[in-house]
DNA sequence: ACCGAAGTTGTATCAC
DNA sequence: GTGATACAACTTCGGT
């Protein structure tokens, strides 16, 4: 086994090598998405505004949907009780 | 402080409010692609492949790539390292 | 709150203490060894060497070995694989 | 360029080599104690106390020291101040 | 002294 | 719920 570049040559086997390369492009695409978000933030600190701040701001946010949807879950679970109470 | 929503409500001075509503956006994309991702892996489980494996396969070509991106740097400063001598 | 040194003094209760004190010490312990390693990019920069291209000679090292980590684990995958064939 | 793991076998000469080597054994030795911590926290974990809450506990305390290490050195350019003065 | 990049650490997610 | 994986945040470092 002196030739470990052979293994990833060999996935081509059946469909697996297509589902590789859809992860893989969709990989790339995540990344890309990435790169835009920091791109944003570099833009948002360009015109004053602090990044640390900002992703503070955005953590924030994205808890209190978390939190809400939450809640409108514990009151469907409420309401289905009742229901079937 | 029993409504945390007035904080998301108070950002909207200058363009801070635009900014954080890209980078919402972008993340929501992001996210979005990952449960794709995560679809592709459940997929292909369906049809008899093993998702630790696949991902193994693919953590490991994504390893190629990035030692390849790093040769290639390391190139870069060999050449320049010469140019200065 | 202007004394948060009373803070620590208030987590001796049970064996608590005695992890904290345990993972402090391996901390500085840490620490020293991060200081060991600067020392000697510093040593070398001194004798002519350029830390950036040492430290990319580190990192290829460093993916090289867990690049063959990575092969390893999924021959062993694929071996597992095999006998249960 | 077909060969790219020839960059790293091209390191031995002058006393590069034995830098990196020395760089690689300090890297491996700082590891393994951050192994140790990992495995303090588990320990910890195991008779009842949370990590996270750990984890918070040592930043707090780390955070402590070092506060009172900068005030010691306000303190030391007072007083050298006022020597001087 | 700052900035960008790299590495490290801490947290959250996910499958088992 | 536990361990592994991946994501996000913070710190550090070298360069300018």
């Amino acid at each position: 086994m002196n030739k470990p570049e052979r293994i990833s040559a060999d996935v081509d086997s059946g469909h697996l090598r297509a589902f590789i390369e859809r992860i893989e492009r969709l990989e790339e695409e995540k990344r890309a998405i990435a790169d835009d978000i920091k791109e944003v933030y570099a833009e948002a600190k360009g015109t004053g505004y602090d990044a640390k701040v900002m992703r503070k701001i955005v953590s924030i946010r994205r808890m209190d949907r978390q939190k809400r949807i939450e809640e409108e879950e514990i009151l469907s679970l409420y309401l289905e009780a009742l229901g079937e109470a």
